[in-house]
RNA sequence: GUCCCCUUCGUCUAGUGGCCUAGGACUCCGGGUUUUCAUCCCGGCAACAGGGGUUCGAGUCCCCUAGGGGACGCCA
């Protein structure tokens, strides 16, 4: 049978750098093998996910030089390849599941829930549903169900024991049963949860081998589960490390650029991306730093997959991909260069603002140079003019990623409303709340404007200026974090 | 808190019981080439988390401790 290899990202977000990660080790892997490369769009969650957040997602990995086999753009033979689009399916497993006593309905209240949750939290066990809803009579249940009785449907975990399983890279793992919820597999609105939906896309997919990352781990045994009760076989697993930020928590926004969008605006080349994430947990037989994909396929050997999570650090990208820059012939790096931002496309967001500051066009280089580059380089002088003092610049900047976080869509209208109802939130005057965050963007005292300089930039790119303005106002410790936090959502509930 | 995973220079890593006086790369520092800068070249700093075993021999195997991370959602 082939290798069939997928990754799977959820669109609920900016394209994030671990979606690359994963996907290039499943990419490589499936070819190493002359298998195939499956894109597979997890969009169960009806609030979060949208098309924008997909189609963004596809076309940055395909910027990342990470194309598939079959996917919802390209289709193929295990479609269709977006989960909503199998909702049938999904049902008529759980149907299944349910009718065989693998599962059962549960008709619980969210409030009961919640009130379990704390109480086995204050008595120092494991959140877990406590079976409440497991020995309802089949025929209450079915009756119920039938009138239209809100419920979920969720997996019969057992009580004692321990389930064990095994990882391509660590082992074998045993977790004892006790640990295990009884999932939700089947949502109140009829969508799957992640757990029901992944694991029978995977096996109707013929997907061999998953390759992801280690925060599924613990998920393991509810997954064994569900292809036992299926009486599927288990496809191998091999948990990937997790990226982590400089502090060694799991890579997050807020302190690291993650966005792919964040890499290639900022001139990075997809194929030193690649090489940078291929040395993230995994190295070349013969140590050498500086290969293409197509080398690494080729002396490609999962057992050379390291265990620990790997700081994502810039300094070494930037040395890489200086190396791959400067191994272009020069056409190629012209080729490159026009590609990259000054092009007709990126210019038509920036033409209407700066044609009318323009005399001569050597005028225009430096209106939109810190769009087009990195981030504004900005210190603690920066700030001290304004009538803010540091602590509230800082406050502010905090207040205003955290609002940046849920803004969507990311245009220059909603950027306006999104600030407004914040500062009036924090009783500021617009002017004297816009001056930090002026200076944080734009790294300047004079500029394009700023709401129509964010919108250009995107989210990745204000995230990262935010951060960098943060840390130059003295940054954040975990204490203070908690602290701005609460107050955020404080303002929140207020308003 | 409970369970699981992890632990070699600041960072990415090599290492699968003797080749380890622990190697390479990034960063940093010093020097050289270059009319500047960058590149490039040379050199330097720097690690087996701690403690017990097993063994003739342990970074490599086992146990304990510590530290880190993850999971504990009708998110994925």
């Amino acid at each position: 049978m082939s290798v069939r290899t997928r990754v799977a990202p959820s669109p609920t977000g900016d394209p994030h750098v671990g979606t690359a990660y994963v996907a290039l080790f499943n990419l490589v892997f499936a070819r190493s093998y002359g298998g195939q490369f499956i894109l597979r769009v997890e969009d169960t969650d009806r609030q979060r996910s949208s098309s924008a957040s997909e189609a963004a997602i596809m076309e940055a990995l395909r910027w990342v030089g990470l194309g598939w086999d079959e996917g919802p753009d390209v289709g193929g033979t295990f479609g269709p390849y977006r989960q909503s689009e199998r909702l049938d399916i999904y049902r008529h497993h759980a149907d299944e599941l349910v009718a065989s006593g693998g599962a059962f309905r549960c008709f619980c209240t969210g409030e009961r829930l919640e009130e379990l949750r704390r109480r086995q939290r204050a008595g120092r066990e494991t959140p877990r549903y406590d079976g409440h809803c497991r020995n309802l009579d089949p025929q209450e249940s079915r009756d119920r169900a039938q009138a239209g009785e809100t419920h979920v449907v969720r997996l019969d975990v057992p009580v004692t024991g321990t389930c064990g399983f095994s990882d391509g890279i660590r082992g074998t793992i045993e977790i004892p049963w006790q640990q295990v919820d009884m999932q939700v597999l089947v949502k109140s609105d009829g969508f799957p949860t992640y757990h029901l939906a992944a694991v029978v896309d995977d096996h109707l997919m013929g997907i061999t081998h998953i390759l992801r990352g280690e925060e599924w781990l613990s998920s393991m045994p509810k997954h064994r589960l569900i292809y036992d009760r299926f009486g599927w076989s288990v496809p191998d697993h091999y948990h990937l490390p997790l990226l982590r930020n400089a502090d060694g928590s799991k890579v997050s926004k807020r302190r690291n650029p993650t966005g792919l969008n964040y890499f290639r605006r900022t001139g990075y080349l997809p194929e030193a991306l690649r090489n940078y994430l291929a040395l993230m947990g995994w190295s070349m037989p013969d140590e050498r730093e500086i290969f293409s994909t197509e080398e690494m396929t080729a002396a490609f050997d999962i057992e050379r997959l390291t265990t620990g999570g790997p700081v994502f650090d810039l300094a070494k990208l930037d040395w890489l991909n200086g190396q791959y820059i400067r191994s272009l012939d020069p056409g190629e790096f012209m080729d490159r260069v026009a590609d990259w931002a000054i092009n007709r496309e990126n210019l038509a967001a920036l033409a209407p603002l700066v044609q009318q500051r323009t005399e001569r066009l050597v005028d225009l280089l430096p209106q939109v140079d810190y769009l087009l580059g990195d981030r504004a380089t900005v210190d603690e002088d920066d700030f001290a003019p304004l009538r803010l003092g540091a602590e509230d610049c800082l406050r502010v900047l905090d207040h205003v990623g955290r609002r940046f976080d849920a803004t969507d869509p990311w245009d220059r209208d909603s950027l306006q409303a999104a600030i407004r109802s914040l500062a009036d939130a924090m009783g500021l005057p617009m002017r004297d709340f816009l001056a930090p965050l002026f200076v944080a963007i734009t790294g300047r005292t004079v500029a394009l404007p700023l709401f129509d300089s964010m919108a250009y930039l995107g989210r990745d790119m204000v995230r990262s200026r935010l951060a960098s303005a943060i840390a130059a106002l003295g940054g954040v410790s975990k204490k203070k974090a908690k602290r701005l936090e609460r107050a955020y959502s404080g303002l929140i509930d207020q308003a």
